[in-house]
DNA sequence: AACCGTCTTGGTCGTTTGACCAACTAGCAG
DNA sequence: CTGCTAGTTGGTCAAACGACCAAGACGGTT
């Protein structure tokens, strides 16, 4: 028998919940099962945890900080806005697709805060940090532009923020991998346009605006 | 005591299950509370319906059609394509900042159903539903532009219910309406910029285009 | 009036859940 | 070696759940 520290019992019940929920769900992701994944038995988690919703808390605030650092590592400020967009959205779309069943659990736990009395602020949080970590990434590529923009900074985060949470529903929804891309396209080059500034890069077939694209 | 008929019977159990659903979440949402709520005694339950799952999927099919209604009356084609994403989107808008229990109740079920085996169709069926009515409204306003547009119809639509899923999304989480309303013209203003066409009123501070409008 | 299918009702079953606890043990400090 | 703290363990509890059922009541039909 090998003694592990509390703080290491934490960590370890905290991802072995987080493989449970993203397979299998929140509703079926019971106390036991978590201990059986993290191969702990059922009473040492009431002795890391006060309750459920302690590990909960903790679990929301791993995968939050696990999408500002993906955002983070897909932009490049450097490249200017435009950019930043793109490769913005299109990097957290690649780690969203990656692993859905864990997009699934980030919904599923938003809705639970918003549920639960006195974890509504949980779920603020959450997406109060989205909000903040894509500010800071966007707002860095921005100073690199010359000409002023069409929409605010925080609007246009919101924007995004917005637009990828219902493409990632769609998406776990439709299943349509193609589908969701030509539309993740689409987001890009309207949040580009909200900027008033040009595309970051010449798409495969011409200037994107200005022609018609019949069904 | 009044005898009811059967169909009589499960309309009036779905109407308090979503009276129920949306006030309490899915998750606290039991057979016997259901039955309490449409005044049942809990027997009567299960004579309506065989499962928990056959109520739920009698609640999908009645909200879904229900959002289809909200869109359709808020749609006016004959004003063109650029007047029925405005009204369109504001209509459903303003449906589901009414009852935000609601909207949240059905995130809870599109969830539920990607999560239970055997029903991943209902989550499905029921987005292409709002994808269909959606086509079938923006198409009749789009027959009314003589310009062609920059984008296909079910892209547009796409793009359109990805956008609103967000933002109620972000609704639900931040409670801040005025935010939200802001973040609502500027979808409606970037799905117009995706079509192509100019915006279907004059907005209170001039064009909306080709303004900054420094944070 | 007698009948019978539709509907109603309260009770009960087996299961699962989160929480809790008392007894136990490893390993460090003195 | 002794004593103490931090960590471990399996069992147990009350509560709540979905499902089910047997028995009865209603009301239209004959």
């Amino acid at each position: 028998m090998v003694r592990i520290s509390a703080v290491d019992r934490r960590d370890q019940l905290v991802e072995a919940a987080i493989r449970v929920m993203s397979r299998e769900g929140l509703e079926r992701t019971t106390t036991r099962r978590i201990a059986d994944e993290a191969g702990a038995p059922q009473g040492a988690f009431h002795y890391a945890f006060r309750d459920k919703n302690e590990l909960l808390t903790a679990v929301v605030g791993a995968v939050t900080l696990e999408v500002e650092k993906v955002l983070r590592d897909a932009v490049d400020p450097a490249l200017g806005l435009a950019a930043a967009i793109e490769d913005g959205l299109r990097g957290y779309w690649a780690h969203a697709v990656a692993d859905d069943g864990l997009r699934l659990m980030q919904y599923e736990l938003t809705i639970f805060c918003r549920r639960t009395e006195g974890f509504e602020w949980l779920a603020e949080w959450q997406y109060a940090r989205y909000a903040s970590a894509a500010l800071e990434v966007f707002d860095a590529a921005a100073t690199f532009e010359t000409r002023a923009l069409d929409i605010s900074m925080t609007d246009l985060t919101n924007f995004l923020v917005a637009a990828m949470d219902g493409l990632v529903i769609q998406y776990e929804v439709t299943r349509d991998a193609e589908r969701c891309e030509r539309d993740l396209a689409h987001v890009i080059r309207a949040a580009t346009l909200l900027t008033g500034l040009e595309p970051s890069r010449a798409p495969g077939r011409g200037p994107l605006v200005g022609r018609p694209n019949p069904d």
